[in-house]
RNA sequence: GGCGUUGUAGCUCAGUUGGUUAGAGCGCCGCCCUGUCACGGCGGAGGUCGAGGGUUCGAGUCCCUUCAACGUCGCCA
């Protein structure tokens, strides 16, 4: 143990007195005139033509490889690496010999050409290195709990304590870059539009629709709490009433909800709002920027117009408000061949209105076995599924979990509805139409990923639109707003408000990108006579109107344009475009899944003396 | 809150039907090495097998409880 203190203490003090004295020698050595020409460079600077130029380079040691007689040291920073050489007549060798991983150095040194057959092709400075003059250790690392050089998978407890140390690696700092260049596109793309980008405020008022506030209490106005914004969504309203006409803003929101692979609680929109506008000038304005963010952020150009689907459509045919349109497969309903089968579970779906039977073709699931399909059954009741009914069409036979009940006129009937070959299997769905639907959306996904269809490389943008106002709610069948009470639905619907609010469709659009819901946007309502009627029919008495909305409605009163917009993650988009499967891994500073900061360890307890300040008081942690 | 996966050296992992002293690669430490770039060679240190309990002559391995991370359902207007 004695030798595992002396040793760090001694490299602690590695800039001893001994090799100033070198570097003093070595200036001496080099002459005035060569130190005069030093210029600074970054460690993915130097090439062929810098050859002969004197450098500096500051950097963290990335590797380092020691002949003993010669040592080569990568040094690294966040433009690149350059191979340093340590010569052995050199005085600064005897300090070179004690670099570690993630020493943090300065070099001046003279840029060189690699000698014949030694140049490395990886590296972009890989046909020169520096020959060390100088080195100066600015400081020392302790062994890093896991390595930094590459990207290798390390456990995500340890990566979210050491986030400075995994932010150093090239996964993340490269995702963190395309993520920069993203926002940077979209704020150019908008201010060449005339947008102009307004801050809200982080405390605002509490409204009780939607999810669930993070409050702040209030000093000055003791029992009272501030809310951290869900969105800015009323106060980019209230910036259209007040005459900016074009608003955007890269804004921060905080939801306190349970986390997802794709969920922070708190995370980024791109927040956008126009007057005067038409949904059709938000679609065309969004697609554009999305276009140009794609071209600049990752040099790729999308030619073609993003398709567009409505909404009733999208659930019809791919069994999701957000479908993946990187690949085909779409459902198919088969209700009808079940009509007068003798299969009872089908039939009764079959002859029931609101019941169906919806297929899902599965290339190449032929071969599949029957534990196989056994363990997909599974997958489609974890998907809230009640099973599956599985037909394998073989090259030799046709093989189903109900072959008893299947006629050969009905798999060549299904065969032909789902475009099927020999080979693929055929999984059918039988429940409430919206049900099966949704469970059939949802296989349709798990087999694209089985399939490889769901490539990371390639992006499908698509427009869902021709939202429900309403939705009904599932416990007290009350209509409760698709998106958000301020949506207005389409302007030849009013007079259904107070006949069947249900069918009322809202001009209401989201953006999808491979099977991710990326956004959602719509044109406002801004009329506050038809605000109040909206308020009204969900349920709010005018009393609560007028406490949480008061501010909101009287803004309406004077005079306020028509508009709308639309909001976009951007850690999604982030998340999305560099392939990522994780939120995690484009936000610099995530929490984990329980919402905990494990670097930081927040949320913490605080002194008495602030809660006090508060007034205050923790009753029982346990929460119950 | 429910369900699932994972937890063995600093890191990534292996560990057979329960059986002697728990292994490998990388990293770390020491010595050697003048053209490497995942440098190489020789040697060495390093383990509460997540934690607690149980079954057993004997548990990394079987059972129960629990903790943590991740995924997912609920939730996210």
């Amino acid at each position: 143990m004695a030798f595992g203190l002396l040793r760090p203490a001694r490299r602690k003090f590695g800039v001893c007195a001994k090799s100033a004295a070198a570097v003093l020698l070595c200036f001496r050595h080099q002459g005035r005139a060569w130190r005069e020409k030093l210029t600074k460079k970054t460690c993915g600077a130097a090439r062929v033509a810098d050859v002969g130029a004197a450098i500096e380079l500051n950097g963290w040691v990335n590797r380092r490889r020691d002949h003993g007689g010669l040592i080569f040291v990568d040094i690294r920073d966040h433009e690149g690496v350059t191979q340093i050489v340590f010569d052995p007549q050199h005085p600064a060798f005897a300090q070179a010999e004690t670099l570690r991983h993630e020493d943090v150095i300065r070099v001046h040194g003279a840029v060189r050409k690699r000698p014949a057959g030694t140049q490395n092709a990886k590296l972009r400075t890989g046909e020169v290195e520096v020959a060390v003059a100088e080195l100066f250790i600015h400081s020392r690392s302790t062994v890093p709990p896991f390595p930094i050089a590459g990207d290798e998978a390390v456990d995500e407890n340890l990566r979210m304590e050491y986030r400075y140390l995994d932010l150093r690696r090239p996964r993340l700092q490269r995702n963190m870059r395309l993520r920069h260049n993203m926002v940077k596109a979209i704020r150019d793309f908008f201010d060449d539009r005339g947008f102009i980008e307004i801050e809200t405020p982080m405390l605002i008022k509490s409204t009780p629709e939607g999810a669930r506030d993070y409050l702040v209490p209030s000093r000055l106005h003791r029992g009272t709490f501030y809310a951290l914004p869900q969105s800015p969504q009323l106060l980019k309203q209230i910036l259209m009433i007040a005459g900016f006409g074009r608003y955007m803003q890269i804004a921060r929101c905080m939801r306190d909800e349970d986390l997802r692979a794709d969920r922070q609680p708190e995370f980024t929109q791109l927040d956008v709002e126009i007057s005067f506008c038409t949904q059709e000038e938000v679609l065309e304005l969004m697609e554009s920027a999305m276009k140009f963010a794609w071209k600049r952020a990752l040099g790729e150009e999308i030619v073609h117009d993003f398709p567009r689907l409505q909404h009733a459509d999208a659930m019809q045919r791919y069994g999701s408000d957000k479908p993946d349109l990187r690949f085909g497969l779409e459902l198919r309903e088969v209700s009808e061949i079940f009509a007068s089968s003798e299969f009872k579970v089908f039939r009764a779906q079959s002859d029931d209105p609101k019941g169906a039977v919806i297929g899902v073709r599965y290339p190449g699931g032929a071969a599949l076995s029957r534990r196989d399909f056994d363990a997909l059954t599974e997958v489609a009741k974890q998907f809230g599924g009640k099973g599956l009914v599985w037909i394998a069409l073989g090259a030799g036979e046709t093989k189903s979990s109900a072959a008893k009940f299947m006629t050969e006129e009905n798999v060549s009937a299904l065969r032909s509805a789902l475009d099927a070959q020999t080979g693929d299997a055929l999984l059918l769905f039988a429940d409430e139409r919206s049900a099966a639907l949704a469970v059939a959306g949802k296989m349709r996904n798990e087999v694209a990923e089985r399939c490889g269809l769901r490539d990371p490389q390639r992006f499908a943008f698509a427009w869902v639109t021709d939202f429900p106002l309403f939705e009904r709610d599932e416990e007290t069948g009350a209509p409760t707003p698709a998106h958000h009470p301020f949506t207005a639905p389409r302007d030849d619907q009013w007079d259904l408000l107070d006949r069947n609010p249900l069918a009322m469709r809202a001009q209401h659009y989201d953006l999808v990108l491979n099977g991710w819901e990326l956004g959602s946007g719509s044109i406002r309502i801004h009329n506050a006579e038809f605000q109040r009627k909206i308020f009204a029919l969900l349920g709010i008495s005018g009393e609560q109107i007028e406490d949480r909305f008061g501010f909101f409605l009287r803004a309406l009163d004077y005079g306020a344009p028509p508009h709308g917009g639309m909001a976009l993650g951007i850690d999604r988009l982030a998340m999305i475009a560099v392939g990522e499967e994780n939120i995690r891994d484009v936000v610099a500073f995530p929490k984990n899944q329980a919402a905990r900061d494990m670097m930081m360890d927040a949320p913490s307890h605080v002194p008495d003396r602030l809660l006090r300040e508060l007034s205050l008081q923790i009753k029982d942690e346990t929460g119950k």
